[in-house]
DNA sequence: ATGTACAAATGACACAGGTCAATAAGATTG
DNA sequence: CAATCTTATTGACCTGTGTCATTTGTACAT
């Protein structure tokens, strides 16, 4: 814990802010030739603020599944934008238990909490072969001033995180919480283009519980039992969400 | 539900924006000469930003226990700094059941939910006499665009709000999610030099349940445990919390 | 292919906290 | 100052989910 260095360090004598090895600048990136077709920070800005845009954005090299990218205590340089894979984040309790707070899927912004206290507050790290790109914030933050549709989409995607955290805090049973996560995970990954009906889960059982707060073998026996009600199929990773209006309709409990 | 109308609108024909009776221009206040002593998002302003500042907030007029200043669907005019009281955000479910999200103390801020989709998420009431300053937060936003402090500030309090209701999320006991209640609220409390150690609920068991996601018999039980266990001494909405220290120790089961 | 190791599924039982019911203590009204 | 209503407390019992133990499945290495 006193050493909160992040990310593997191969020289140990660099600060994390010049030389931690997945925000090294590598290659400028063109946000518009992104795959994630501007579904980043980018996504209300017109040509010329992009190309600025596309200057304090550094890519990373490929992060293999079970890299961190960030552990708690490390100095907010960078928050990180998710181009491919997928990632937790976590915290450890006194017990020494994982906590898993959540998952970032391409498209998604990593770091926001870590703004407050300018120290990362959760470890994050890859489920499987990922990319991101690292922003600094400071950066980011001079930039907002400059370009209002930029400080309209971080205030916009804070907010939004707050809105889901929110709404994630209510009480619900085993079976609505896993049915929640399944939409999240369907409407996310459709956000991109892909399938909201077959998809892969990065996640473990046991990381899937841990966000959940409910034990592997509850997840195991709702998947179970929402199987063999006929609303999904699923295989290990795989999953295929068979009738997606009931799992939603299990899901979505709260109404205004 | 269609009228998402807010704030016992005394003019049927009133647009929220412009007419909401809480956040109509009454008088400029001076937050140089706040109570809450700066302890708002001016909190980094020099002088004359602070000057700048006063002159897009609204003083309300002061708010009963019971009345809405916001409610779901409200467009969002207006954010809300509290001055004075306490207040609750709530949302309705399918079944009718009220969801406590939170509560608001003096210098909280209320409604960054509401940035993304431009539309209040919660219902926002009083659970005391209160007051609050309104900021449109459009006028907020441009201002941050020109003075750094208040940018680096609002982004700092939503990613406090983000880092909050991550940890928020653990799967705590009733006891442990109780004391952590309660220290919460002394820490929020003493910031502005009230005593950490005794204070008065602004809210009731009932709310509190819903907050923690617990039965309201089973804030009873644990208050009295707590207080058997010469951690607390309570009478209805009167609090001193006799060993912080214990409490606090029961509250942070999370660490790095 | 065979062995090994880890992830997932399944079953038996326990317990924290929910639910329901009754009572008590304040608050509010006439 | 009754009468009434609401909120809080307390008790008895029930249920969903956790825990622990065992089995099955899958991936990977030899």
């Amino acid at each position: 814990m006193s050493n909160a260095s992040g990310v593997i360090p191969s020289n140990a004598m660099s600060t994390l802010a010049q030389q931690n090895p997945h925000f090294r600048k590598r290659s400028q990136i063109a946000c518009s030739k992104c795959t994630l077709g501007k579904l980043c920070l980018v996504r209300n800005l017109d040509e010329d603020e992009t190309e600025q845009f596309e200057n304090i954005v550094n890519k990373s090299r490929p992060i293999h599944a079970g890299e961190h990218i960030f552990r708690i205590g490390d100095p907010l340089d960078c928050i990180a934008a998710v181009r491919a894979g997928c990632f937790k984040s976590y915290v450890i309790d006194k017990n020494g238990e994982e906590h898993v707070l959540g998952f970032y899927l391409p498209g998604e912004i990593i770091g926001f909490d870590a703004i407050d206290g300018k120290t990362h507050k959760a470890n994050v790290i890859a489920l499987d072969t990922s990319s991101v790109c690292g922003l600094s914030f400071d950066s980011v933050a001079d930039m907002a001033r400059q370009l209002p549709s930029l400080q309209e989409e971080l205030f916009r995607v804070m907010s939004a995180q707050i809105s889901e955290l929110e709404s994630n805090a209510a009480d619900l049973s085993a079976e609505e919480r896993i049915a929640r996560l399944l939409c999240s995970l369907s409407t996310r990954i459709a956000r991109r283009g892909y399938s909201p009906t077959e998809f892969n889960l990065s996640m473990s059982r046991r990381d899937i519980a841990s966000n959940l707060r409910l034990a592997t073998e509850t997840i195991s026996r709702v998947l179970a039992r929402f199987q063999s009600a006929g609303l999904i199929r699923v295989n290990r990773k795989k999953v295929e969400l068979v009738d997606l209006d009931k799992l939603r309709e299990l899901a979505h409990r709260d109404t205004g």
